[in-house]
RNA sequence: GGGUCGGUGCCCGAGUGGUUAAUGGGGGCGGACUGUAAAUCCGCUGGCUAUGCCUACGCUAGUUCGAAUCUAGCCCGGCCCA
């Protein structure tokens, strides 16, 4: 307390941009106010213990994108000033499904699925968070609280809230209007989530800006346990690759953590005029005024920034160089190409069997279409007939098949078919 | 529990006994153009190592020479009533 009134005298703050960039809303945020009840950098500023924050992720499914790695990054941002970030595996809450921002049911998982997907979750985030720094890092599963509320309990929660609040939730109302099924358990979620809140003592919540009615639903909570409401940290949906609709899985516009140098930085250095400055913003560390005016040259660094994140800066270099190195045909000199084992294959094969079996297409039908409309190379070579037959590996090995612009693989004689 | 309307391909949505994987739109993929962008134009859009075969209109049985289209039962959803 005494380090406040210090820096209420001197009427200034340390510098706070990397709380504010990217960030969409935080709540409660009274500029003008020095209370650390209504001002998350007073709060910052008591400095009485490292804050608590909390990020919840739902294991759900086995890959996390960019758009996930959003809140994730801004966990990093407070680790790295000194905060404690508690990341919560919703293996609990994850068996219910997050109704945020669906318009349907989302399928239950099974205790196994869930299970499965947290370490992989946990091996994605690895790269974004500091996993070293004593104090820095707790991990919890929600089932360790959760899955010991008895009824008195859950009534208790349950009755913190009425149906009408429920329905003012944005994805809820929406179902409602349009005459879908919302099942009952689906209201025990923001509930849930709330209470992560009060177990872990939370002092701040990140999330996106479509976690703002969960979140608040955890200030409601820990009111009611008699504890001090944590604020609550919003970041924006990131659009997906296509620029129009957010980033997801289910709509293929995704950019996914775990993916190789090259796909990751394709996909990027094609990124939509207009998302360009809220990529950088969200994704990278760089200043602002230090993007570049031309936007080619801005997609070439956003790309180059992004996958070095991810993969280390050599390799990154070496995708731009294979990147160019592809488009100009010469598809021998790229390096990070994957390769596709022909053991197992057996010869004679025609074409379309190869680019099917070689995962370019999704099915040998698909890949007789493309071959009909013009899209298979070889390497660099424009391949039309659907037939055109090899009769041996020897003539294949080394040589790269490609289906449009960004799909490529080279042929090698080692390992198991793949 | 009762009444009623409805369940079609990735999504929306036509189709109410008969050449045909099934109109149209969206999305997606590919081609041209370009800055590997946007916009625009064009093609493709069930599966199968495939001149043919297989699976598809909630599920299951029927009626028919023949059904997504007719009948019965079942499952699931919306609304209204209780």
């Amino acid at each position: 307390m005494q380090k406040v009134a210090t820096l209420t005298t001197q009427n200034q703050k340390p510098d706070f941009t990397w709380l504010r960039r990217g960030t969409s809303e935080i709540f409660p945020d009274q500029l003008d106010s020095t209370s650390p009840d209504e001002n998350l950098e007073w709060r910052l500023l008591s400095g009485d213990r490292p804050l608590r924050i909390k990020l919840g992720i739902d294991p759900t499914g086995a890959d996390i994108h960019l758009g996930h790695s959003i809140p994730v990054r801004k966990l990093r941002a407070f680790q790295d000033a000194g905060h404690t970030a508690v990341l919560i595996i919703g293996d609990f809450t994850a068996r219910i499904g997050d109704p945020t921002g669906k318009s349907e049911v989302r399928k239950q998982l099974t205790q196994a699925d869930v299970r499965a997907n947290a370490q992989t979750y946990l091996d994605q985030v690895r790269p974004i968070l500091d996993f070293d720094t004593p104090g820095r890092l707790e991990i919890r599963y929600n089932s360790e609280w959760l899955s010991k509320l008895d009824l008195g309990k859950i009534l208790e929660l349950l009755s913190t809230m009425t149906v009408g609040q429920m329905l003012a939730k944005e994805g809820f109302a929406e179902r409602y209007e349009k005459e879908n099924p919302i099942y009952l358990h689906e209201f025990l979620y923001p509930l849930m989530q709330g209470f992560d809140s009060v177990a872990i003592e939370a002092d701040v919540e990140l999330g996106g800006t479509d976690q703002k009615f969960n979140i608040a639903v955890g200030r409601d909570l820990q009111r009611h346990f008699g504890m001090r409401p944590q604020f609550g940290l919003l970041t924006p949906i990131l659009l997906g690759t296509d620029g129009v609709q957010k980033m997801s899985k289910s709509l293929g516009n995704y950019v996914a953590l775990t993916e190789d140098p090259l796909s990751m930085y394709s996909k990027l250095e094609k990124t939509p005029d207009h998302l360009l400055k809220q990529y950088f913003e969200l994704l990278t560390d760089l200043p602002l005024e230090a993007i570049p005016e031309n936007p080619r040259e801005a997609q070439k660094l956003l790309a180059l920034m992004v996958v070095a994140q991810y993969h280390g800066e050599a390799a990154a270099k070496q995708a731009q160089q294979d990147a160019i190195a592809l488009v100009k045909g010469s598809t021998t000199q790229a390096d990070s190409v994957p390769e596709f084992s022909l053991v197992g294959i057996q010869f004679p094969v025609r074409l379309f069997y190869l680019v099917s079996a070689s995962g370019l297409c999704k099915s040998s039908s698909d890949a007789r279409r493309q071959i009909q409309g013009g899209a298979v190379r070889l390497d660099g070579e424009k391949v039309d007939q659907v037939d055109c037959t090899f009769d041996s590996p020897e003539s294949l090995v080394g040589k790269v098949l490609q289906l449009g612009k960004n799909k490529f693989v080279r042929f090698v004689m080692e390992g198991e078919k793949g």
